[in-house]
DNA sequence: TATGAATGAGGCTTCATTCAT
DNA sequence: AATGAATGAAGCCTCATTCAT
């Protein structure tokens, strides 16, 4: 019983959220889940906003986590499709999580005060991981230096997200993160006269598998 | 009473919602709010559900709307940015809405199939709407054309999103559409030796304190 | 539209009882059976009690008319055997509509007192109505006199509505009538030593068929 | 508190049932009358359906009890006349539930395959507890032979019901079950030539007193 | 007289939270 | 510390009834 009763409801909360039981979860789920009393929750969290909160927080914490950990490949251009697949991932076993957390920054309001800081503070560090990474890029010639790396790090997130959203029905039809990548440090117009021959073949229309 | 009573409480729930009275949109809440009796709404909808899909559907089309009547103006560049200012000003106003949907399609399942897929239809039909744009610039060379416009337009929708969002809290700090537009067309990459000067006085905070 | 819209709706309502869908009626199922407004009820029947109240003493009338008009056969206990015949298939048709009755006898509190006169004296009508076919029997020398008939009607009653609702799930084996207007005549008991081979096969388990 | 929850909150209902509280029950009226809280009715019964059914199954199971406990008195005319009194008056107290009983039945189809079955088993059990009774009879010579238990069994109680229903405005005219047995056991009609004079004083109107 | 959209009281049920054991 | 039965506020929805057309 060492791992920290608190560690066992949040992993069972979590696993709730990525086997689908999104609707909505009730603490007689999650205590179900977690193999304990409804009550013991309340000895660990304050209340339901707690635990999600607490949840999301941990969520976050392990993605930047694995952001931070990037292994310094190479290449830039093969570090940052490296990470974006590593992000994404993520994002696809958090479906339900980070829609959570969407969905609750609404309530934000309802948050004290400590927490409410907190969390913002949260969401600035995935944000600030990637854009850590994006500040080696500059450091090597690869990135623009003339935009801060925060705002080109919240780009390049909004289109990971996008991206699976989009795709999430049929993953099979997803265009690999290497074209996502390429959009993002190349750019998605054509400049000078070159850009029309980037790839090879022309229009792509990245095999359909499905 | 011409405007037909439906369209009345569905304007009165989006509104709701823009005025930021989200934490659980209530029937009573709706009711009141559209200056009808509660049982009034089960005459023009089936269920809450649905109510709520309505709602998401009627935002979407007015998004459709607005996209398709963007003007053409000389230049794509001008262009494009025009269309993502239209965007992210709708984004703004209907930022609960736009959440609720996601929070929605969660739930998806439990909805009949045939909003199911109508639901889905609408969702493609914005990034078709800005697909068609960027097929213009295609057109007019100034969009690469080795990729299809339905992914690039995806990835432009994905990074206003994450614009809008990351910086709701503070609108003033809002790096301005230009830019946005400038790194979707150009790349945040360093392509050649010249584009570290693209913009004149280097690094780039866009003023702005508080 | 000159059989009168109270006669139409009446009709339409008993239908719908006699049509199985039961549950719970609803003013818009009656509006809609009888192919009149929700509103146009109103015009007939002071409310929902009224309306249900009418169907109930609808009933019961038809079934008096029946009664009443039983053809004076020959032997008295062919007679009766015929009468108990036509009660009782009237039962089966309006089983729901009977159960009705029953459970709104609970609510008679609720109906103003004329209604509630007018009501008791309804249920006292069936029962004269069989008790005057009984003392029919009586003059005949066929029925004890030693007894009031309206009493022994409201026995042959209950028989009649016991033996069909207990074999309402299998009419097939439901005993036949003349049975039960054997048991009625001549009772259950063994009267001096000749009783038990009233029936010349001895035990009796009038067919099973399914 | 030993009594279990369940049982209390059955019990208060059957009481409310008995105080003529019948109109319609809420649960909310059932949770005020057992001295609990509304949510704790539903840790103990599935839904409203579920509480009705069991309130009904525990009345039948309550009078079959009664029923199989009757002393063996002496002579079988007594024993019976004593069952059906018990029987009557059991009914007496029940009337309301046993009215919901037969409202329900109606909706048996909406009941779980398992509760169908269950409660088509207690009704026949009420039945089977009274034709041992009768079966005694047969043991004993004083019942005929020629039909089955079961049958003259549903006829009797069919006679109780139809007496307690009939008279339930007036207990004080209504006939005494002995009455009731000695037409169930010598008939209604007249056999032979003495039985006009089973009762010794010719017409009976059983002594108004109310 | 006929209609049916509008109404809102009232019912059932869920679920976060408490607290006695 | 752990439990889960008890609680009741709050939400969704139904449906009898009204009333303007």
């Amino acid at each position: 019983m060492r791992p920290n009763k608190r560690e066992i409801i949040l992993k069972a909360a979590e696993k709730l959220f990525r086997e689908r039981r999104i609707h909505e979860l009730t603490m007689e789920d999650v205590a179900q889940a977690a193999g304990v009393g409804k009550g013991t929750i309340y000895n660990h969290f304050e209340n339901k906003d707690d635990l999600l909160f607490q949840i999301a927080t941990h969520g976050f914490e392990e993605l930047c986590a694995l952001v931070a950990a990037t292994p310094k490949k190479d290449k830039f251009h093969a570090r940052l499709a490296a990470l974006c697949e590593q992000i994404s991932e993520f994002f696809q076993q958090r479906r339900a999580v980070m829609r959570m957390i969407h969905e609750h920054e609404g309530r934000l309001g309802h948050l004290k005060e400590t927490m409410k800081e907190r969390w913002l503070e949260n969401r600035r560090k995935l944000a600030g991981a990637v854009a850590s990474i994006l500040s080696q890029g500059v450091a090597e010639g690869a990135v623009r230096r003339d935009l801060p790396c925060d705002f080109l790090a919240t780009l390049l997130l909004g289109m990971l997200g996008a991206r699976d959203h989009d795709f999430s029905h049929a993953p099979g039809k997803r265009p690999p993160v290497e074209m996502l990548v390429g959009v993002f440090l190349e750019g998605a117009g054509v400049i000078g006269g070159m850009n029309g021959a980037r790839v090879s073949g022309g229009e792509n229309n990245f095999g359909e598998t499905s």
